[in-house]
DNA sequence: TGCTCGTATGTGCACGGTCACAATTGTGAT
DNA sequence: ATCACAATTGTGACCGTGCACATACGAGCA
C-alpha cells in the first residue's frame, strides 16, 4: 500500500522524504552526494526517487543556491565555422553539467545585440559564450558593463583577456607565403567583412606576409563570406586579368570564384592558382580540390567552454592557452603560375 | 541621500518596492503589467528598476509559477539543413519570450539519446524540439513516454501528430521525374541512412516515382549524407557505367560524386546527370551548378515553434499547417543522356 | 448618510530546493 | 556503564516571485 500524495503536480523533495520515511535534508543530501550518509539510507531514497520518476526542479535549485549553471551562448550563425564550434561547445558544457541558452544574432546593429544579450542576461547566465566575432559586439559588450565572465572565439584579446583564438594571422601567412613560393606575384585577397574580426586578422596576415616578402600588394576585396559573392567579385576581377592568384578568407568564397572563372573559361589550376579558409569538409570535393587552411573548430569550442568554466569557478582565468595553429592543406586548387 | 541595501546580491523586487515606497506585490504586478496600475505608482516603481538595475530573477519566477519558459532542442547537427533550421527555432522561440536549451546528439545509440534527452528534462523543458529526425531517437521518445509536447521536424507523423515536414516525398519525386523527363532510364539512388526519417521519405519518393513511370529501378546506395561517401560512392558505381543520370539524397554527397565523375574524366553534365537535396547557398556554385529540391529550412523552424508553442498553450495542436512543398530548381547538373 | 461596487494596493504564504545549526544515534576507550 | 566524539539525521529559515485573499480608497446611488 504505497501511498504517494503527489497529486497534480511533480514529486517534490518532500514527498520523496515523506514516503522513503526520512527528512528532506536527507533527500537533498542523497543528490548532491553528500559524503555522511548511510548506504541503506541512501538506497531507500534512492528507491522512491525511482518509483516516484523524481526529478530536481531545476528552478528552485538554482534559486536557493544563486547559481543557474547556465551559460549563454550569442551567436552569429553566418559561417561553416560556427556552425561546428558550437556543437562542440554544447557538448562540453553539458559534460561540465552546464545548460546552454543560445541567442540568435541576425543583424548587427547595436541594438539587435543589446536585444540579444539582454535575452541571455534576464535568464541569469553565469558566463556568456560569444561567438560572433564582430567588432561592434565587444562594443556593446564593453559599453553594457556586463557583469558576468564572457570568452570569445577572436583572435585579439581585448577586455577581460578572456579570448581565444585560432591564429588566423599565421594561418593566413601560410596561405599567402604557399602561392608566393609557387611563384606568384599578383595576388588578390577576397576579404571577410571587415567588423569580423577574423576577417580583419586574416587580411593583415596576408598583408603582412607581401610585405615581408617583398610583393606588391593590391588593395583587397571585401565581401560577406558568401558563396555568391565569391562569384560576383570573380565577374568583375577576371575582366581585367591582372593576377594570377587569389586568397579567399573563406572555402565559400573561394567557391564561388572558381565558379566565375570557369564560366570565364579559365582552366584551374593553370590559370589561376586559388586558395581558401577553413576546410570545410566539402572543400576536398571542389573542382579541383580546394587548398585552403584548417582550423580545429571542435577543438576551439571545447577550450572555449574550458577556459569560461576556469574563470566561473576559480575567478580567475587558467593560464593563458596556446592558440591553436591552423594547418595549411594543399590540394589541387593551386599551381605555379603559367609564366 | 538614495539608501540602496543590496550589499552583495543582486536587488529584488522587495529592494525595489522598499526604494519606490510601495509592496513588493506592486512591483510585481508592473513587472506583469497588470491592468489596475496607476500610471504614477508604474513610473515611479519602472524609475527605481531602473536605477537599480533590477532583473527579475528567472529562476524564483520559474519556481512560483512553475512554468519554466524553456524549450529545448534535441539536435544531430549533421547535416546543412538542420544547421538553419535552429537559427530560425532560436529566433522565433526568443521573439515568443522563450529560452532555447539545446542538447548535441553526437552518437544515436540509445543511451546518447536518453541522456540528451535526461539533460532537457533535468531542465524542467516545457517542450521538445526534435530535430534528430532519426528512427531510434523515436523509439526512444515513445518509450520514456515523456510528458512534455514535442514536435519534430521528421515526414511521417508518429506520436501526438505534432510533426511537421517538408513534403520529402514530393521533393524526390519531382527530382525523379525530372530525369526521366529528360530520357534517362537507369538512374541510381545515392540515399542517406536509412535510419533517417527523411532518407527514408526520399528513397521512397524516388522509388515510387520510378515506379509509375514503369522506368526499371536499380537498387538504392545507402551513404551518411557525406560528400566523403558521395565521392567514394562515385568511384565504385563508375567503374560499370551502367548509368547516365543519379539522384543524391542531399547535395554534399551529390558534390562529392561529382568529383568521383570528374577524376573518371567525365564532362558534365553531357556524361552524367545529377539531381541533390537541400539547395544549400554553395550548390548554384558547384561545377555545372546542381540541379537540386530547395527546401525552406528557415520557414520550417518557424512552423516548427508555432506548433510546439500553440500545443503549450491550448493543450491541443492548432490546425494541422499545410506541409511546406519544396521547390526543382533547374541548373546546369542536369541534361538529356548521350544516349 | 449608508451602501455597493470597482479600482488600487497590501499581506501572507507557497513554490522546491539548500544552508546553518541542532539533535540524535553509534562507536570505542576508559 | 560512562563519556567524548564522530557519523548521521532532523528542524526551520530563506532564496525571489506570483497567487489568493484582504484591505483601503473613491465614486455613484438610494
Amino acid at each position: 500500500m504505497t501511498l504517494d500524495l503527489p497529486k497534480g503536480r511533480a514529486p517534490s523533495i518532500r514527498d520523496v522524504a515523506r514516503l522513503a520515511g526520512v527528512s528532506h535534508q536527507t533527500v537533498s543530501r542523497v543528490l548532491n552526494d553528500h559524503p555522511s550518509i548511510r548506504d541503506s539510507t541512501k538506497a531507500k531514497v534512492l528507491q522512491v526517487m525511482e518509483d516516484l520518476q523524481y526529478r530536481p526542479n531545476r528552478a528552485a535549485r538554482a534559486l536557493s543556491r544563486g547559481r543557474s549553471r547556465t551559460i549563454g551562448l550569442l551567436s552569429a550563425e553566418s559561417a561553416y565555422g560556427p556552425a561546428s564550434s558550437i556543437a562542440a561547445i554544447q557538448d562540453a558544457a553539458q559534460e561540465a553539467g552546464y545548460y546552454v541558452n543560445t541567442a540568435n544574432l541576425t543583424n548587427v546593429d547595436p541594438e539587435s545585440i543589446e536585444a540579444a544579450l539582454d535575452h541571455l542576461m534576464n535568464q541569469s547566465v553565469e558566463g556568456i559564450v560569444v561567438i560572433a566575432p564582430q567588432v561592434r559586439v565587444f562594443d556593446v559588450l564593453e559599453q553594457l558593463s556586463i557583469d558576468v565572465p564572457f570568452v570569445t572565439l577572436s583572435s585579439r584579446g581585448l577586455l577581460n583577456d578572456n579570448s581565444l583564438s585560432v591564429d588566423q594571422m599565421t594561418g593566413a601567412r601560410q596561405a599567402t607565403r604557399h602561392l608566393i613560393d609557387l611563384g606568384h606575384r599578383q595576388i588578390y585577397h577576397l576579404a571577410g567583412p571587415q567588423d569580423w574580426i577574423e576577417a580583419e586578422a586574416r587580411m593583415r596576415g596576408f598583408l603582412d606576409e607581401m610585405w615581408e616578402k617583398d610583393v606588391p600588394t593590391m588593395a583587397p576585396i571585401l565581401g560577406d563570406w558568401t558563396a555568391d559573392f565569391g562569384y560576383h567579385a570573380g565577374r568583375e576581377l577576371l575582366r581585367m586579368r591582372d593576377f594570377t592568384a587569389i586568397f579567399a578568407s573563406n572555402d565559400q568564397m573561394a567557391l564561388g570564384f572558381m565558379h566565375a572563372c570557369r564560366e570565364a573559361g579559365l582552366v584551374l589550376p593553370r590559370d589561376m592558382s586559388i586558395v581558401g579558409f577553413d576546410d570545410i569538409p566539402e572543400a576536398a570535393h571542389f573542382w579541383p580540390p580546394l587548398t585552403t587552411v584548417r582550423q580545429d573548430f571542435a577543438e576551439l569550442g571545447r577550450r572555449c567552454i574550458a577556459l569560461l568554466l576556469s574563470s566561473l569557478s576559480d575567478g580567475a582565468p587558467s593560464e593563458r592557452p596556446e592558440p591553436i595553429v591552423p594547418q595549411l592543406v594543399v590540394r589541387g586548387s593551386t599551381a605555379p603560375p603559367l609564366f
